[in-house]
RNA sequence: CGAGGCGUAACUCAGUUUGGUAGAGUGCUUGGUUUGGGACCAAGAUGCCGCAGGUUCAAGUCCUGUCGCCUCGACCA
């Protein structure tokens, strides 16, 4: 392509809007434009790297036996009341009515469209498994988006679904879409990506994990184990507890602590370890009339998305209600009203002596307090893990927590939708049976800005060879000169016809042809100029300028060729 | 949805306090000098100042409403 001809104009300057490294430089580069929030125009350039990536995608997911489909985007009403979820998904799924005032949607996931593409041809056991993908637009009204293309509302994804009359099937299955993950990111340019463990959300289902890249700007946090490689999403992540600081056992008493509501208080005015205090956090829940109280470790967060599961029921932090009867800044666990509320206490507290709680009574607490001597059922698991926790499985290592860009999940989803959308098949043995599924994502837009966040320097994104926009780009300094025209349209030809060239055939100063080259970063570039046909080398050069070498014009091609290889190998 | 911020040229932004002819740099067009990291000279084009009302002799500026975008929170297969 000529540089001429290419859509998209580049700015010097760091566009204002932009909140990450990956959408100024998509912004500047002229790749992408905002139409709305978390709506985006590609330009040719984001194009060509949006179609590399899927063809790497495609390339794995048909080597472990996925067959591409294409499934819509509109769905009717109908079709998701059968799973429930066009009832039990919230605003993010866009809902319309169409011209004969039927209800309609906008695919946000196909686990529905699946389930019915495929229960009308997989009726027999010997029909199974059944594994298909599409690469698709999905819809989702995201409340906020953010970041550029890390967080939009519409985007392409590929999505995949599998579906197996037995679980070690299922088991199978779903481990070859986690290798061909794994490989899928590493031949992106992807390294620092791990899979954790995570939580099953909307999807419902038995089993999931998150492929993460390990990024500052990342929306989710990722308990890591330096010793032993445990890790997992910090919502559904463990840790063991330092025990609390222990002195002297005293005696349950009320303290007089007026003003004082808050563990950061309780630590500056009396040097209260926050391990040693009693931490209440107050909960509506939906489709409850009473609200939740946790006890929890003063050192340690509630989990919102533990919390939930155990209640199987959304919850919301309460703030404080004129006509509670709780002293907000004093709760405890010792008289409180009963019957008002639900307790839930959090294995933090498990074997707790001496410790400090609210009184329920403004301005006092009491101390002293040894959860053995209250009357407690169960300590659940909803505390948040930290940095202070060891390691649940190697019990060694304290644990790091990190944030990471979702890049790709897998789920096992069991019978979910097939049962609640009556699916079955007929077994060997005659029987109606319901199939268990297996559904595996990857955002394709996504996934490009998580390589340009990985992958940059001040300049412009640092392209691998396998998505790059153009893998040569040939620079014309001074394309007025017949000599550098003729040589550069001669080197392009060439070029072109075994891979991306994009030749620079404007007639600009050298600096802005070098700065403009940054931003395109084609992995090798090629510079033809007066000087270089006067001296009679030629600058073959790697956008990261580890590679610089000089060679005679006829060697050109078979340099930047065996650059390429190179490149590619080492990507 | 709650809190805050911002809407002026293609981009980055002044100008709003104190109402008085619409600005700069970058980019763009034309001509010229340049040509290895956003070079220089000259000439030029580009604005529903987000939108709608209102106040005023006069509104980018003040008032009211509204829409959009950004940030934090809520939310998030």
């Amino acid at each position: 392509m000529l540089m001429s001809r290419l859509l998209g104009s580049r700015y010097k300057e760091w566009p204002a809007i932009a909140t990450s490294k990956s959408h100024g430089l998509l912004l500047r580069g002229g790749y992408i434009r905002q139409v709305a929030a978390g709506i985006y125009s590609l330009l040719p350039l984001a194009q060509k790297v949006s179609g590399k990536i899927i063809d790497i995608v495609k390339q794995e997911m048909n080597r472990i036996d996925f067959d591409e489909v294409l499934m819509p985007v509109i769905m009717p009403r109908e079709l998701w009341d059968e799973s429930g979820r066009y009832e039990s998904v919230g605003d993010e799924l866009v809902r319309f009515k169409d011209r004969a005032g039927h209800e309609m949607l906008l695919g946000m996931t196909h686990e529905e469209a699946v389930v019915h593409l495929v229960r009308g041809e997989a009726t027999t056991y010997a029909k199974y498994p059944v594994a298909v993908y599409q690469v698709q637009t999905k819809v989702r009204d995201e409340p906020r988006a953010r970041g550029g293309l890390i967080r939009v509302r519409e985007f392409l994804m590929k999505d995949a679904y599998s579906f197996h009359t037995n679980q070690e099937d299922l088991d199978l299955w779903y481990q070859k879409c986690f290798d061909a993950y794994e490989k899928i990111f590493k031949r992106v340019g992807l390294k620092g990506f791990v899979a954790v463990e995570s939580d099953t959300g909307m999807m419902g289902g038995s089993g999931a994990h998150e492929f993460m890249l390990l990024c500052e700007i990342g929306e989710d946090s990722i308990a890591l184990c330096g010793g032993c490689g445990y890790k997992a999403n910090v919502e559904v992540a463990n840790g063991i507890f330092e025990p609390s600081t222990q002195e002297a056992p005293s005696k349950q008493e009320e303290i007089a602590t007026p003003g004082i509501k808050t563990i950061e208080d309780l630590q500056v005015t009396f040097g209260m370890p926050a391990e040693r205090v009693i931490k209440a956090c107050v909960f509506d829940v939906v489709g409850r009339e009473k609200p939740v109280i946790v006890f929890i470790r003063g050192d340690m967060e509630v989990n919102e998305v533990k919390l939930k599961s155990v209640l199987q029921s959304a919850c919301f932090p309460r703030t404080a209600a004129e006509s509670d009867s709780l002293c907000y800044g004093y709760i405890g666990p010792i008289g409180l009203s009963a019957g008002s509320y639900d307790l839930l206490f959090d294995e933090s507290l498990q074997g707790c002596e001496n410790m400090v709680c609210g009184a329920n009574k403004v301005g006092y607490h009491l101390k002293g307090v040894n959860l053995s001597d209250l009357v407690i059922d169960k300590f659940w698991n909803l505390y948040k893990v930290a940095s202070h926790l060891r390691c649940p499985v190697c019990k060694k290592t304290h644990l790091e927590v990190k944030n990471g860009i979702e890049i790709g999940n897998i789920f096992k989803l069991g019978d979910k939708y097939t049962r609640s959308m009556d699916m079955t098949y007929v077994g060997s043995d005659g029987e109606a049976k319901y199939p268990i599924m297996g559904c595996y994502g990857i955002g394709i837009g996504r996934l490009m800005a998580s390589v340009i966040e990985e992958h940059h320097d001040d300049n412009g994104p640092i392209w691998p060879v396998s998505i790059a926009p153009f893998a040569v780009q040939i620079i014309a300094i001074d394309f007025r000169d017949p000599n550098v025209r003729r040589l550069a349209l001669e080197l392009y030809d060439s070029l072109r016809e075994r891979v991306d060239v994009l030749l620079d055939d404007r007639d600009l100063s050298a600096g802005v042809q070098f700065c403009e080259a940054d931003l395109v970063a084609a992995p090798v570039r090629v510079v033809i100029s007066p000087k270089g046909i006067a001296s009679g080398d030629f600058e073959v050069a790697t956008r990261d300028k580890q590679t610089v070498c000089r060679v005679e014009f006829g060697a050109i091609c078979s340099t930047v060729l065996q650059l390429l290889d190179v490149k590619s190998a080492t990507t």
